[in-house]
DNA sequence: GCCGGCGATACCGCAGGGGTATAGATGACG
DNA sequence: CGTCATCTATACCCCTGCGGTATCGCCGGC
């Protein structure tokens, strides 16, 4: 099978619409047609039930639909990672913007002083675009948050645990008590993240794209955050951080593709887990 | 990229050899210079280092070849398992041959009993193989065994852990012994195994395929063998198990590829971990 | 019953992948 | 040092097959 066809299936998959899968494309619509129905006649499988008013994916179609997109991102990945070895020696580290950021800065120039460090390419994101990232081969190691992001499929380090704290802008109703349990936020209105394809739930809470944002939301008293202890250590003045003692734990991981042997990659780890 | 060029740069890779490699692909030499130089070209990076005796890996093309390879089995995972989806429900699960039989049994047993119990084709193969027909698509589960088997980058569950024996024929002088350590093999001709290109290592012990086959030999006389205790459970009268005291522990695992969510995968390794 | 939207079919043009023949480069060898 | 063997690159040709345009057939909505 090859990857355009792959690609093609991927779109008229994902749009359940051969004209709209077609302009993602760059071609025309009649082409998709033919090269869906080669795929179908090569793999002896129908993949999609056609109606006139769109098609819908059959079951081997939605097999087909999952395990395509983890090829489609290997190959990406295989190329931006022989790419960025031309370029020269260099890893790129991806981290949730705002999360884990002492960490993050000891990492870093823990990492800076050994012998073999190379230069370290720091992207930050917003939560569950990391995996992503690390998977099509735009980043080498990731620092996760369990249980928030998916490890699968990586091989991880733990580097730290740590609870979790409502912060409340200064003079909130709650931002006076000692210690809070879950059941306390039954009618605060938390945040709403986006889903990994963009879109947010419905709900009555400020929609944010990552936590240093959410920071900056909080600090405005214009939202109210639950977040790792950790991220009380550059407070404003005007934010309050009150331990939430019954959330759930949340250990912060490094992670990388399972299969990387590189030298600086081990280097990096080996670093972080003596941190 | 295309899965044609991948392919065709895996291939030059791995012989180290235009001419070879184009033999190998079906395909004519000149050809596949180009497409070489295309990909290249279309990269912008040196992969291979040219002489007139044959060809060596730059740095990128070592990237490009390891990263190129799991896109290649990522790929054919996603045909065959859409392919395997049209044909009907079914699991593949992969084991060694000889290893862990009774509890193989015994999961195949258990699933069967289950009411949205699907078939279950067992495939036997011989050590460090089931990783690939897990990463190609061709199993969709398999039994493996720490520390032997690498489980990077899959979903793992224990089942069982166990010490390990020698397995000698009746009569050899270390047979009569209550229990061994390591040491005491030193002059031992331990079986060799194959790597996974299927080259063995040079040494004194005979060359073996799977533990089925090793099984045999020590029953006549030709091997000992250093297995987990379990491969007690069919022991022949003329094979002797010695305890090996200090050999590290053998742990069972059920292993799939960490992004599968199917239900029958789900139930089998329910049961599994129920057993 | 007509219209609009969608996927399939028919047909054409050309880019590019594959073939053969051969040149160019370089280490081996007498 | 010249010749040969070996291996990759270049030149050139053919034809497959991808993509484009025009149009058809089908079906749901009004």
């Amino acid at each position: 099978m090859e990857t355009r066809e792959l690609r093609y299936f991927v779109a008229v998959a994902e749009e359940r619409h051969f004209g709209r899968a077609a302009e993602r494309l760059g071609i025309a619509q009649p082409p998709l047609s033919r090269a869906i129905q080669q795929l179908e006649r090569r793999l002896g499988a129908r993949l999609l039930d056609r109606t006139t008013r769109g098609v819908a994916l059959t079951e081997a179609g939605a097999v087909l639909l999952a395990e395509g997109r983890a090829a489609l991102d290997a190959v990406d990945a295989a190329e931006r990672r022989a790419r960025r070895t031309h370029d020269g020696p260099g890893l790129v580290l991806v981290s949730k913007a705002g999360a884990s950021e002492e960490l993050l800065a000891k990492l870093l120039d823990a990492y800076a002083a050994e012998p073999a460090a190379v230069d370290v390419d720091v992207q930050l994101c917003g939560p569950g675009q990391q995996e992503r990232l690390l998977r099509d081969g735009r980043a080498d190691v990731a620092l996760l948050h369990r249980p928030f992001d998916a490890t699968a499929g990586f091989d991880t380090e733990e580097l730290a645990t740590e609870g979790q704290a409502l912060f409340l802008p200064a003079g909130h109703p709650l931002s006076t008590r000692a210690e809070l349990r879950t059941a306390d936020l039954a009618d605060v209105a938390l945040p709403r993240w986006p889903h990994p394809d963009g879109a947010y739930p419905d709900g009555p809470g400020p929609e944010v794209r990552d936590t240093a944002q959410l920071r900056q939301l909080v600090s405005l008293g214009r939202a109210v955050a639950v977040l790792p202890d950790s991220a009380r250590h550059a407070l404003a003045d005007d934010v309050v951080a009150v331990p939430l003692v019954d959330a759930p734990l949340v250990t912060t991981v490094i992670a990388w593709p399972a299969h990387s042997r590189s030298r600086p990659l081990a280097d990096l780890v080996r670093v972080a887990t003596r941190l």
